[in-house]
DNA sequence: ATTTGATCGGGAATTATTCCCGTATGATGC
DNA sequence: GCATCATACGGGAATAATTCCCGATCAAAT
């Protein structure tokens, strides 16, 4: 990376690659600004160009912002990947560290962490928002905590969970999945016991935060 | 409104707000344009500056896009308010139109459909992006009905709805109403009835989708 | 061959929910 | 005032759902 930063912005909204566009030009350090609006010619432009930064949003029609990331990383391990997302969940920010991008802002930040954003992770560091750099510190939140608990799931049970979550009772669960009730009771019991919660409508909420959105079919 | 038209954005993010301004200034028929990242104040520059056509965004911090509506709608009833919103939830839309707005565009529009919006609305006219139009033509959806099934419970039955939308068990409602839990599991019985559901988990996905958060305090 | 983890479900006890019933209260209309 | 109606509350008995504990089966790992 000599001269100035190249970037590619990926948003299918157009009014906010419009504007970080423009706050990008503001910076002189700053070249070539490349745009996308959906992650399948994201991947294409990114070979094409070989950009030093890529600005990502997560919510995108489509494959979606997480797959985008994977398969950026996939075809280059060292692509530098800047999140610009709505979101400021701790549950996406980890996700998106998970899945190895440099950074991770929220759409409502000042517009001159932007640049520094982009221009600290083009020189081979990495950002985080600040709000959301300390919630990360006190890590081991709900959110992520529940993470590590649907991990604790065996697949039948994760499939049952899924079931459940979109408020099917359990009778409806065992009819589809060509079980006995008391199996799928006895399993949503012990689901309810490993997730730490009471009711199935928790689990239908919980799941619903998490975005679990897994399709089960019966055998 | 002769010559120009002037515009108050309001959104929290600077990003958005930028590239919208980029895009209004592409038009020649558009002159001044306010910017505001909150709702409080936008209220004051309205009065300040009389533009002819309010955009904003639903969801911010503090009280909200719909309160802001109301609120401009109260200090003047011919306010041209414009709508930009990621939401393409039925919901939103209806609420909104219901709330006075005079359009509704959602944020991955195509840019010249924003100006095509700004300068309709300023001349007296509406704006629906096609796509939500589309799905407004064919009202009576689940989500209008649902709302109006929601309207169908009492005063307490609703109270009990919102506390079982969060995944309280009926004991645990009955408890923090000072109600007997029989009493609950009526009431639970009747509401389900009247909203066609058939679990409590529907119910909290439900309530959910719709964004119902009252608050419900024991007596 | 044995252990381990996952899946499935029965039996009996417990708990939740339903359905039908009556009471009480406050607002509305005559 | 008095009847009427909607609302809120909850009991009793029947029914359904859930739990807890148990054993069976099977596949993969050691």
């Amino acid at each position: 990376m000599s001269g100035k930063i190249s970037v590619l912005l990926v948003d299918d909204h157009a009014v906010v690659r419009t504007g970080f566009k423009t706050y990008l030009e503001l910076s002189e350090k700053i070249g070539a600004v490349f745009e996308s609006d959906r992650c399948e010619s994201a991947c294409r432009l990114y070979e094409l160009h070989q950009p030093d930064v890529v600005v990502m949003d997560l919510s995108m029609p489509g494959i979606g912002g997480f797959e985008t990331i994977r398969r950026l990383l996939i075809r280059d391990p060292h692509c530098k990947i800047l999140v610009f997302s709505i979101h400021d969940e701790l549950i996406y920010v980890a996700r998106a560290i998970k899945a190895g991008v440099k950074g991770y802002l929220v759409k409502n930040s000042d517009p001159e962490l932007l640049i520094t954003a982009v221009t600290g992770i083009a020189a081979g560091g990495t950002f985080v928002a600040p709000a959301l750099a300390q919630k990360l510190a006190m890590s081991a939140t709900d959110e992520v905590l529940q993470e590590q608990r649907i991990k604790q799931l065996t697949p039948r049970e994760f499939d049952i969970f899924c079931l459940l979550a979109k408020g099917k009772s359990t009778r409806e669960v065992a009819d589809q999945l060509f079980v006995s009730h008391k199996t799928v009771c006895n399993n949503s019991t012990t689901i309810k016991d490993k997730l730490g919660i009471k009711t199935l409508s928790e689990l239908a909420l919980l799941a619903n935060r998490h975005g679990i959105v897994k399709e089960v079919e019966g055998r």
